[in-house]
DNA sequence: GTCTATAGAGAGATAGAC
DNA sequence: GTCTATCTCTCTATAGAC
């Protein structure tokens, strides 16, 4: 269901680039398409030789994003795994996708509700979307009896990707965490539990 | 290190919980004093005559809800108990608080960055002391080993609060969820692990 | 494709009557 | 304390020269 998504002149790119550091850090609204010039080093009307309006360097970011999350996640989905790894791998890609994506992630999980009421309903759908996955593999899970039979699959969801998506607002990659501590802290936390 | 808060005319308590509401749902950039003077049926003029800006709104709100945070929270942090219980009973209390705040507590961790500089650092502070009881009775857990030695208090305080916090998102009073059905969800998912 | 210049809308805030 | 009227600033976006 994900838009067609063009290549991209190099221009196009960098005002992508800039645009999701900016969008990051500041905000959608807060970030002005002046801001945004100035990052680049040109005036703020030229932006408007790439893109129709701000809204849709949102969109284009936005969708750039949904596209990375969900081709990232697909293979590890459709693997033939029992559900407790297939569970502990959507949870390490998903921190990884988070790294390699942490400035359009932003948008991925917060900055989305800016778009216009259309676009803005599309994007709910990928989101849920996104969501399903990790529901339909704790199902699975308790089903099988590997996680416990008392969990609302949609409730773990939310607060497993909530844990995770926080990382946008500490995760340094000059920090002292690696990837790997940092998968295997979620683990721990979320999977294993914190008692000993 | 609280700022002094002063009682409140009935007046200034209605803007206070219209700016509230407003703030949490479109963010603070978004909500304009217009769309606040609307919700309460007068001129926008008129709510300068009870605040001297928009910025001391937002700071009223998140001083007061700094407060109730931090005082909700000390009769638990300050009790002789265990580590194990006092951690649980902080996160019982912390969504308690949730719930309770749930329009200020999209303040609380969320719109506070738009203050101004020097207020913007006074509240950074009191968030930080906020999670450093979190991180304390984890490292007093450690040391007990009733927790994890490999945990990163920091990073497990984090992760833990961002997943409670990311109630404002979804939480609903009409909702299927009572409060004790989510602080037990919470247990089971950041203390006791998904894995049965 | 980038520029200068500016239109047009909406923001926060103030002056002064009542 | 609330109103009408309005100032000033900044925003997104466009027109048109180069």
């Amino acid at each position: 269901m994900l838009a067609t998504i063009k290549p991209l002149t190099s221009r196009k790119q960098e005002i992508l680039e800039a645009a999701q550091a900016l969008f990051s850090r500041k905000g959608y609204t807060d970030a002005s398409m002046r801001d945004l010039a100035e990052a680049l080093g040109i005036e703020p009307a030229s932006l408007y030789s790439h893109f129709k309006s701000k809204e849709d360097i949102l969109w284009e970011i936005a969708i750039r994003c949904a596209k990375a999350f969900n081709d990232g996640q697909e293979p590890i989905f459709s693997a033939s795994l029992t559900p407790e790894i297939k569970l502990r791998n959507m949870i390490d890609r998903h921190i990884e996708l988070m790294i390699d994506n942490i400035n359009a992630s932003a948008i991925f999980f917060r900055e989305w509700h800016h778009l216009s009421k259309e676009r803005h309903d599309d994007y709910a759908q990928m989101i849920i979307d996104y969501e399903q996955r990790f529901v339909q593999v704790i199902e699975e899970g308790m089903k099988a009896g590997v996680f416990k039979a008392s969990v609302r699959p949609k409730f773990i969801t939310s607060a497993l990707l909530a844990s995770i998506n926080w990382m946008h607002k500490w995760y340094r990659p000059e920090g002292s965490m690696t990837i790997s501590d940092i998968q295997q802290h979620m683990h721990l936390l979320l999977l294993d539990g914190l008692q000993s």
